[in-house]
DNA sequence: TGACCATGTAGAG
DNA sequence: TCTACCTGGTCAA
């Protein structure tokens, strides 16, 4: 379930693991067979994301040029996940999920990943892709959107996509420009702040998470019509979005609290933990315990960090919307 | 065992 | 605004 950071972090690993080299692409599951059999053994030039989509460039064997795009797009439920030799291959990224091959008990005598005697493990639930190297697997489950793209239908797709905010240039050529898109596009429209900041073609990447927290950080009332928000408050929010979506990326975390508005007094109450957020956490660096993480994500019932106020909840089309009442009003 | 839930999107009406 | 769809973890019965 992932935002915006962690598909260019899943960009970022598939890189590492894959680019330059030949790969077998099946689907194991028979539900990409076409798509698959198309980049089958051709060659991970790169891999890049905007917003929520994933592009990998594939090019002909001994070619540098991309001949083919597979676009994914995780929605709810959709995860890679990783095995292989290196310390590159430990984790899953996307929806919790258990690495591939993972057991429950590992048979005596049997190390796992033994160096020089890899082999890929069988796949785990329903594979829709398997990218498979000498030394390293790749397995996605559960995507919204798998498909085998040319350079042109590529580019539709980004067309629809607004500016990025972990793109080093945003997405529109310098990260002011994309600030100044975001800023006109919101200011453009009556509907509410709340419910711009989740539609990708005003900002990509942010997701729930990212929009309750970026408001609460902004103390701005979600409800609030996008044309009666000061520019300046939401170039404020595009400039926060920027520091938290790029520290999501290369942390694998999310983390909205500043260190002051965590611990004893504002932290867990009564019913934390009934709800926990899987959040993907790579391998956890115990930085920021997942229950002082957000301000507002998930905590409804719960007091304020700042004001003891009970975070409220609400549907807002149609997905849960947190904020804080006297806060943000 | 089965209902419920989730950081999402697209299409129908 | 609604429903459908993709999957698997969690928790109650």
């Amino acid at each position: 379930m992932p935002e915006g950071h962690t598909v260019h972090r899943l960009a970022r690993t598939l890189e590492t693991l894959f680019a330059g080299r030949p790969l077998a692409v099946t689907s194991p599951q028979g539900r990409f067979a076409h798509g698959a059999a198309l980049l089958d053994g051709s060659v991970l030039v790169r891999a890049e994301a905007w917003g929520k989509q994933l592009f990998c460039g594939f090019a002909s064997s001994g070619d540098d040029d991309v001949a083919r795009w597979l676009r994914v797009h995780l929605g709810l439920y959709g995860a890679w996940t990783f095995a292989g030799t290196g310390d590159d291959v430990v984790h899953a990224i996307g929806a919790p999920r258990r690495r591939i091959g993972e057991r429950d008990s590992v048979p005596a005598g049997v190390a796992a990943d033994a160096p020089g005697a890899w082999e890929p493990p069988a796949p785990r639930g329903a594979v829709r892709v398997r990218l498979l190297a000498d030394s390293a697997v790749a397995d996605l489950t559960g995507p919204t959107a798998c498909e085998v793209l040319t350079g042109a239908e590529k580019a539709d797709v980004e067309a629809r996509l607004g500016p990025d905010p972990i793109r080093p240039d945003g997405g529109r050529g310098d990260l002011a420009a994309a600030r100044d898109a975001f800023v006109a596009r919101v200011r453009r429209s009556r509907v509410t702040v709340g419910q711009q900041l989740m539609d990708q073609a005003v900002v990509a990447g942010v997701g729930n998470i990212y929009r309750a927290e970026a408001l609460f950080r902004a103390r701005l009332d979600p409800l609030r019509p996008g044309r009666d928000v000061p520019a300046a408050v939401l170039a404020a929010i595009w400039d926060d979005l920027v520091d938290l979506m790029r520290d999501g990326a290369a942390t694998g975390r999310i983390v909205t609290t500043r260190p002051e508005d965590r611990g004893a007094g504002t932290g867990p109450a009564p019913g934390a933990g009934r709800r926990r957020t899987r959040q993907n956490t790579d391998d956890d660096t115990g930085a920021v315990p997942a229950d002082e993480a957000f301000y507002v994500y998930h905590r409804d019932g719960l007091g304020c960090r700042v004001c003891g106020t009970p975070v409220a909840v609400a549907d807002l089309a149609g997905r849960n919307l947190f904020w804080c009442p006297a806060c943000q009003s």
